[in-house]
Order: C-alpha cells, then sequence, then structure tokens
DNA sequence: CATGAATGAGTGTTCATTCAT
DNA sequence: TATGAATGAACACTCATTCAT
C-alpha cells in the first residue's frame, strides 16, 4: 500500500531466530532447561508461543541451538587467534589463559558450561558435541603449545597430554563460580575470586611449573617409597 | 538361610531415610532434579510413592537432604585427616589432592558437583549452604597449606589467596568429567582423563610451581610492557 | 441447518468463562466444593481441564467467581425494582417475599446459600462477600420497608432492626428445603414444602403481625413476671 | 503385676467413641466433612489414627455417627418437654422458640444443620434420617400447636400446615448465622443478629399474626384482583 | 508468516485405609 | 486393644505442543 520499501517496524523474518536463541540463551543460563517455560522465552523474544515452533521444531532443539549457536563463532575466533601467534610460548599460553578467563568471567558465553553440565544426561548428542567441540579442541590446543614449548627448549619435559586439562580446569573454575555460585555468596566473609587477580596467580604458578630450572632438579617427581 | 522368620519386613523408620537418599542420589546424579520422577525414587527405594512423604516433605526438601547428607560426613573426615599430618607442606598438598581426585572420580559423591551446578539457580538455599561448606572450605584449606609452605621456606612467595581456588580447580574438573562428559565420549580419539596419570600431571606442575627456585627467577612475574 | 460454516468451534475468549462458570455452579451445587472435580466441570462445559486454567487461576477462585457471577446480576436487579415501588408498604412486602420466595425455589440461584453455607469456614474472603451482599442489604431492605410502614401509620410500632431477618427467614428456609432436603424426601408421609401455599401462610401470618390493630392490644408483648 | 484394681489412667474402651464422635464434631463443624482429616480427628481425640477403626468403619460412617449422636438425645429432651406443657398455646410457643434459639445459638449442636446441609448431597441416607428426625418431627410440632391454638379459640383459622415451617425459620437462620456467617463479619457496621432480642421480635410479630383480632379484619388474605 | 486459544499427558502431593506388631 | 508406618488411588495443576484463523 504504501511505498515504503522496508518497513522498519517489521523484524526482518531472518532476525527472528537469533533474537529467539538470545532470549533463550539468557533462561536457559538462568534457570536451567527444564524450569524455562517456552512461555517466557516467547514473552522476551516478543514473539508468541506458536512462532518459537516456526523456527525450532520443540524445545530440545531449540536448546540445543542455543549452545551450539553461542559457541560456534566463538571457537572459529579462538582457533583463528591461536593460529597467527607465533611468539614466546609463555607469553602465548599467557595470553590464551588470560582471554578466556575474561570470557569465562564476563560473557554469557560462561553460562555454556553450566548448562551443558546440567543436562548432558538428558541431551546425549548434545554433550557428545559438546565434547568434540570444547573439551577436545581445548586440551589440543594446552597440549600442543605445552609441546612446542618443550621442544623449544623453554619448558621442562613433562606429561603434556596428561597436563592439558590443568591449563583449562581455572577456565571452568571461573565460569561456574561467576555464573553459578558467586551470586550466592552472602556479603561479607564469603569466597571471592577477582578474575585478574586470579589468573595473574594461576599463570605465575602453572609457568614456573612448566619452566626449566636454572639448575638440575625438576623433571617428573620421583615415586613415593 | 537365616534362621529370622521375617527378617525382610518393616524396617522401620531408621533404615528408611537414607535408603530413600541413596535411591534419589542416584537418580538425580543421573537425570537432574527436574527430570527425576518420584515414582521413580520410590521404586528404587522399595518404597511407595506416599512413603517419600513420611520422610521428607516434598521433592525439594529431599533434594536439599541428598546433596547435604551425601556431603557432610565427609566433610567431616577430610578435615579431620587434614588436622593430623604434620608432614612436609608438598608431600601434604600432593596426599590431598590425590585423596580428592580419587573421590572425585571413583565415588557417587563426585556427582555432587554437577548437581549443584545445576540446580544452583532454582535452589539459592542449597547453593548458600553448598557455598559455605565446600568452596569456602576448600580454598580455605589450600591457601592455608601454600602460607605454610612459604612460612617454612618450602615454597616460593605466591599470592596464596588468590591462588588456592587453582589447586580446587583440578579436582572440580575430574570430577565433572567423570561423572558428566565421559560417559558421551564416541570410543576412539575422544579425550581421555586417566585420573592418576592426570593428577601426578598436576602435582607435578603445581608443586614445581610453587617450590622456590634454586637461583634468581620466579617470584611474581613482571608485568608485560 | 443453519447456513455457519463452523459455528461450533472456537467459542473465543468472550463465551468461554460464562460457560465454565455455568457448569462449575451446576456442579458444585450438586456436590459440594471438594466433591467437585475439575475433570468434571471441564467435560460438561465442552473444554479441556488445561483451558479451565486460561480463564481461572484455580479451583478456588472458580469457586468464588461462581458464587460472585450468580449473586451479583441478580443483586442489581433485586435493588432496581424496590427502589421504584411505591404502593402500600403491606403490597410491597408481599410482593417481594412473593419474588425471592419464587426466584429461591425456582432458579438455580436457590443453591448458592447451599454452597456458602458449606464452605464459608474454608472459604473467609467469600463468606465476607457475601455477608456484605446479601444478609446485610437484605436484612437492611426488610428494615427500611418496616419502619416505612410504621411511619405510615400501616404497621405497630416494632423493633424492625431485630424483626428484620425475620422476613428473610422463610427466604432462606425455601432456598435449603427445595435445594438440598427435599429430594431426600422419601415419597409419601414426607414434609412437603408447596413454595406458593407456603409463602402465602407466610405472608398471612407476617403481614398481620405487622398491621395495627382496630383497637388497643399489640405492640411488644408485655415481659412475662 | 500391681493390684491397682482399675488404675485411672486407662481411659475405658467404651468412653472412646463418645471422646471420638466428641472431637470429630468439633473439627466437622469448623471445616466441613471432605476438608477435616482423620489425623486431625485422631489427634484431638488423643488416639492413634488407626484406633479410629476399631470403631468406625470409615470417615462417612463415622460423620453419620456425629450428626446422629448429636442429634438424638435433644431431639428426646425436646419431645418429652412438649408433651408436658399444657399452659395457654401462645405461652408454649413462646417457651419452645426461645429455647430452640437458645440452642441453636448457644451450642454444638447449632453447627448441625450447617454439616447437613453442606452433606446431604453427598450422603443420602444422612439426608434421609435428618428429615424424618427435625424438619418432619419440628414442622408437625408447630403444626399441632397451631391448630391446638385455633380450637382453643386462641388463634385466628390459619393453614396451619402450610404455615408451620414459618415458625422453624427463624431458628435455623439463628443457627446458620452464628455458625456460619457472624464469624466473618467485618467488625463495625456488619449486620447483628441479638439472640434475644432477634427472638422477642419473633415471637412479637409472629404471635400477633396468629392472634384473633378483636374485630372483623384478619383471616385469610383475600386475593389481589 | 504469525497468533494464542485449546489441549491432555504427566507429575507432585494428599489422605483415607490397611495391617504387622 | 492400640499403634503408626506404609500404601496407592485420586486429584489439582503445569506446560510443551498443535492448529484454526
Amino acid at each position: 500500500m504504501t511505498a515504503a520499501p522496508k518497513p522498519r517496524w517489521r523484524r526482518r523474518k531472518d532476525a527472528r531466530p537469533d533474537e529467539i536463541v538470545a532470549a533463550a540463551l539468557e533462561l536457559f543460563a538462568t534457570h536451567g532447561f527444564a524450569a524455562t517455560r517456552l512461555d517466557d522465552i516467547a514473552r522476551r523474544a516478543g514473539v508468541s508461543k506458536g512462532t518459537l515452533y516456526l523456527y525450532f521444531p520443540s524445545k530440545e532443539e531449540l536448546f540445543k541451538s542455543v549452545v551450539k549457536e553461542a559457541l560456534l563463532p566463538n571457537l572459529a575466533k579462538a582457533e583463528a587467534r591461536l593460529a597467527e601467534d607465533k611468539g614466546p610460548t609463555a607469553r602465548v599460553l599467557e595470553d590464551i589463559l588470560g582471554g578466556l578467563a575474561g570470557m569465562a568471567a564476563g560473557t554469557r558465553l560462561g553460562a555454556i558450561p553450566k548448562l551443558v553440565i546440567a543436562e548432558a544426561g538428558n541431551f546425549p548428542s548434545l554433550a557428545e558435541f559438546y565434547v568434540e567441540a570444547v573439551p577436545k579442541r581445548g586440551f589440543a590446543m594446552f597440549r600442543r603449545l605445552i609441546e612446542r614449548g618443550v621442544a623449544q627448549g623453554e619448558f621442562r619435559p613433562v606429561d603434556a597430554e596428561a597436563v592439558a586439562p590443568l591449563f583449562a580446569a581455572p577456565i571452568l573454575l571461573m565460569a561456574l563460580w561467576k555464573h553459578v555460585l558467586e551470586p550466592h555468596v552472602k556479603s561479607k566473609g564469603g569466597p571471592v575470586i577477582e578474575p585478574k587477580r586470579f589468573i595473574q596467580g594461576c599463570i605465575d604458578v602453572l609457568l614456573n611449573g612448566l619452566r626449566k630450572r636454572p639448575a638440575g632438579g625438576g623433571g617428573q617427581k620421583e615415586k613415593r617409597p
């Protein structure tokens, strides 16, 4: 009727799914899968409940989409950054830990582990995807970095494969702490984790744990009798 | 077999609650809170659904009881063991990490973090209890140990308060890995964590990261320009 | 029959609540609050159980709505009729008693007192509403009428305030009799109340009781020694 | 063991049923049949829930017993008193109305009509019993009295059969008012019924309505044109 | 495309009734 | 006789899913 080519009030139908996923991430992250109602997701996304079913065949599929769409772009980014950095291994490790910790503590993304942990039992296919997409790639990355440091003479020889998850652990702890428990710490006296300071400390201990010692010592600790 | 004429009957008020809690732990750990039906808990405990309500006023209270009853005795045990060990700090730290990792990977207890992570948002009082009972005590314990090592000249001076959670992180990762993701690793090629080897590696890196270096080096890392 | 292509379908938000209330009144009146199942109300209203919850947040609220929606329009009608009648007081009283008795005995409305009586203890807010809406207004109406008759010299001076409920009593008895006990009178020999004849008799005795006596007598009876 | 012949702490087993009925009356009167839990009755009666079933085969039978045991002795008393009174009919009527009103307003018995009204639909046999025991006898009594008054020249000729329930109506209203609605009257301004004053007023109007008029008037009112 | 009224299977909770002791 | 732990049928209420408009 009017000549207006693209009335601004009409949300492009291609934007819809993302808005729904965003709303769903917010609510799933807060309440978990079962305790989140499609009614609420629809309301938050500004659509009707029926509309959800135009884009996602079921609540379960929406949930999977939320997790995957939240992860995939960030995985790509992380891989890209990694491939380029050619500096001293310690410096690279430091950057990566700092970057991931910031992401875990400061963005919505940090809530993903919580979601996957909670629902892995009920969503096997989601768990399988997640294992491949996150821990597998993450562990492998840390392992390659450590092996590179050892090969370049920066690090002591260590069991890189076994030790890789240790470098992922503080990131996981950070994410869960910020998104799960910290909100329930009663004001004064409760435990506190300051992301920057925590990660500084981790880097200090972990890199020192890897670095070659000036004199002998080090290496795999001898077994106790 | 036994001479007892009717030994199977009327276990009485004493045994019942524990049997119910045990059945509930099993199911909650597998399916989460919402996806576990009281019918199933009752069946597994060998009682009727109504009987659950003789001992627990609601599903929520049963859930809280499950978490608390699973944790409390083990917390007591852990504290007791700690108070006695007077050996070299490094050795104590090693023992503790080994012990906790074994517990996380090898017992039902390892499923508790998963449960709490999944439901903290819906059970604030449970989350508050957990924060006080587990991370607060755990972090404090690692902090005291590190400070003791520093004071006795075994360890470099490090930011003990900030770094304490780093020692808890591999335990958490271990627990979640074993009870959440590992079951979904597709046979060949997926990531694997062998508890013993993983913890050996962690101890190696972490203790080396704490130990005093024979010469210069070490200490808090200088900030990058 | 009708040309309407699909007239039976989707009656829409407007008609539904009233149909539900009507069905509920029927069943509550017959079985009482507790013994009426939402399933049955839904079936009788031709909707599903879930639909009830689109319009009423709980069984209790539905119950309150039933009582209020049954009463309110009729209260309005009654008040309007009253305000207009300017004839001889005795005639007005006669008309009102006759009208109310007819309503009590001949319409669904007569079941309301039974419902309120049965559930007042469990629905305080309903009881409060009812007290204000029915007895308070009703007693006040009879009192005004009596006082008007006295002022106009038609009636003896009587304690109008105290005596007003007496005029409501046969209406109440009529309603309860018809909707509660009469169905249980075993055929021959049981007590019978014929509404018309009963109300004629009531009017005869009550109006004679109010009317001025041609000679002395009357008035407040002297106390017995 | 001890020689004590009848230890006073042992409630005679014959007292039990009455204690249970008393406790049940109290609770049924307050909450109605469905909303009263056997648990509560047992607790109030000082016995265990199982014990109830030693004396009453079901909740329904207990309910019937409560109503019947509350009514029967009082019915007997009322009949006896009536048979003896040979004074002026007006005086007898006055006494009876006063006595019944006092009972309705001042004793537990006044709650019975409420119970029967509430549950007649669900307890046909109870309703049948009640109809025979209370309204049938009550209406007949008032009818005989009126007829006696007419025969003795004290009263106008009226339709005694039709009018009898009118004399029961204020008693019913009184009972329901005191036991159902009055507790929900909000302090100031709500309707109030003072038993003594109300009954005085009723007696005044009703007896005047029956009494012979000194001159003409009276009699069955002529039909309106 | 979008809506939202309608559905009904599923589940937590209650409570009258039973029965081994 | 008395107990009270145990039962399980019954029911209110929720919410993912459908579909006529």
